[in-house]
DNA sequence: ATTGGCACTCAGCCCTGGAGAGTGCCAGGA
DNA sequence: TCCTGGCACTCTCCAGGGCTGAGTGCCAAT
């Protein structure tokens, strides 16, 4: 094995110290892979076979006399070409399905969720909750506020509700209200929001010449309140971030610090996981892959999860670049899935 | 001065001491406070004052060569003695006003605020929101979800959504649910939730003999949902947990590990603060007078905010207790009274 | 190609000694 | 009686030096 590709040795050696690393934190030696490797290979040609990893770039020394850790590009290699698939034991499987099952609407199981993910990876989990625009009309509700302000709610198939409180330019009385409402239901019934938007905005232009003013104020209400529900911010649910701490990998205070505050700053944290998920499977970004530099020293295990065959929403962990891969993938991968099969297929 | 009580001059000197390492963090000693003393005392006085101050168990030495330091027992005779009050600054106000000025429903605004709070005093800052049970009913709405599913969707009277999901044993029709709806309302419009709970189960002993489906059904679901609306979680918004980091006071992980636990443990915090803030009136908590040993070493400044004339939620400030109490008493002591005006007296 | 051997490097630890900060106490002065 | 200057003392912090243990790189032998 010289500088070009990697053999099947190496990749065995390679797969072994990074499995060594990750359990023990400690940068391992040429005699402990030497005992542990099947074949029987000596210290010292383990160390010729470390050397030409380091020089591949795969491992690193954090000084002279120390023994290997892996580079980021030793996790990537061994994330994508190492790793042995998973299963997720039964007893994970029975803490998801218990979070799923529980009281409470949508955004409880989101956030228990997050909290099942942290407490079985011991990393810290989040859940971003599905993108609004996806929901399909079910019931609609205006209600007056008093004076111009209106509050909407609006139920979707999964029943999840959405609401919102906006200013009109008149004062409509609470029987209209609840007339356009149903107007709006009756009309749009089992539609996506995004679809009874456009919809609307098209019939607005048709019907401009026409004075009924009840259609044209359920049209600009209507219009006005997906509009705001468009840009209202997802919800995040992140939970376990003191797990964080605990790692001894991390004592820089200040590195620490940034990283709390990119937990604590939601819309920033999805713009992040937006740019690096794709609509599709899951995706592992490790340390300094990430575009957000404040992440530099964490890996992140992430999958999108579908309403219908939209991605939705995503959820994942995130953890030191010394993580449990396989344990984080296979758990993501588990319950990105069944959280894409409640949501399309509503409970009941 | 002898050990029994603190003379007027300790006060001053006490005082300055405790200003001193409030902003400096560093043990002060004899020749600063010298230094600054107007009526010119020489070190060596200033060091038998000190060491009086000592045996009062109001400073204590780090180590023996070192300046002193306040102890718990000295921020508390500091907070309730030493310090003149303070204004809260035009421009912090301002801010303060912006949040609340700000779009979206209640919520939002506390979140705002709680996120001001922290970045004016660069602590944490913290926002319990308002009981559910003394929500005054506006509006409520009985929604099918389906098979024996059914959300409750209640507005009170400043426009503030409460919501929940909750199965019951019989089918019941859209059409019966709105009725009850309608029932419910024109009956106790204006009432609060726990008043509402309380006749509502009254009037089912009475009517119990009858058969009016249409009411026990109304009076059923109504208490059924009240009963869930009050074991609700209120809701807390937590800000700028990063800055605890920052402090250089805190360099032990493990306790910092339990503090961030606290922060995320919403329904624990809550519990903490409940014990120890009062109906009336802000409230400073120092150290080792919390009654959770999690936060031993952090300083609390907590007031309740009023809805009507009850108190409704909690908002404050946590940080070391190295803290600029004048401050943040200041900036609490202002944002609940100017909550409470607010939710009093809806802006309509 | 593999291996045993050997020289080398470097973090971690402990010890030491000097500098600096701050104290406690004492004796002299208003 | 209270205040102050002076002095000895204590203790942290830091830098330097020596030792140990872990682990490496390289070489010569198989």
């Amino acid at each position: 094995m010289s500088e070009m590709e990697l053999d099947n040795r190496g990749r065995e050696i390679l797969r072994e110290i990074i499995r060594n690393f990750i359990h023990s934190g400690e940068p391992v030696g040429s005699r402990t892979i030497s005992k542990i490797h099947p074949e029987g290979l000596s210290a010292a040609s383990i160390r010729n076979i470390m050397a030409d990893l380091e020089e591949m770039g795969y491992l690193m020394q954090p000084h002279t006399s120390a023994g290997r850790v892996p580079t980021d590009r030793g996790y990537r290699y061994y994330v994508d070409s190492l790793l042995t698939g998973m299963e997720v034991p039964r007893s994970d499987r029975e803490r998801v399905a218990e979070a799923v099952r529980g009281q409470g609407g949508l955004p409880e199981v989101l956030a228990e969720i997050s909290r099942v993910i942290s407490s079985i990876t011991h990393q810290v989990g989040f859940v971003v909750s599905p993108d609004h625009t996806l929901a399909i009309l079910k019931h609609i509700e205006f209600i007056s506020l008093g004076s111009k302000r209106i509050l909407a709610i609006l139920v979707d198939r999964s029943g999840v509700i959405h609401n919102r409180v906006a200013d009109t330019s008149e004062e409509i009385s609470q029987e209209e209200l609840d007339k356009i409402g149903k107007y709006l239901v009756s009309e749009y019934h089992g539609k996506t929001l995004t679809q009874i938007r456009e919809a609307l905005l098209q019939k607005m232009k048709e019907e401009k010449a026409r004075f009924d003013t009840l259609l044209s104020r359920a049209l600009a209400l209507g219009t006005q309140f997906l509009q705001a529900q468009e840009e209202a911010d997802q919800q995040v649910f992140v939970q376990g971030t003191s797990n964080i701490l605990q790692q001894p990998d991390f004592s820089d205070m200040e590195e620490m610090r940034r990283i709390f505050e990119t937990f604590e700053a939601k819309g920033r944290l999805v713009k992040i996981l937006d740019e690096v998920v794709g609509s599709e499977g899951l995706r592992v970004v490790i340390g300094s892959e990430h575009p957000d530099p404040a992440l530099a020293h964490l890996a992140l295990v992430v999958s999108p999860y579908k309403v219908g065959d939209q991605p939705a929403g995503m959820l994942g962990v995130l953890g030191p670049t010394r993580m449990e891969y396989a344990r984080a993938m296979a758990l993501v991968g588990y319950i990105s899935k069944l959280l894409s099969r409640i949501l399309t297929v509503p409970p009941s």
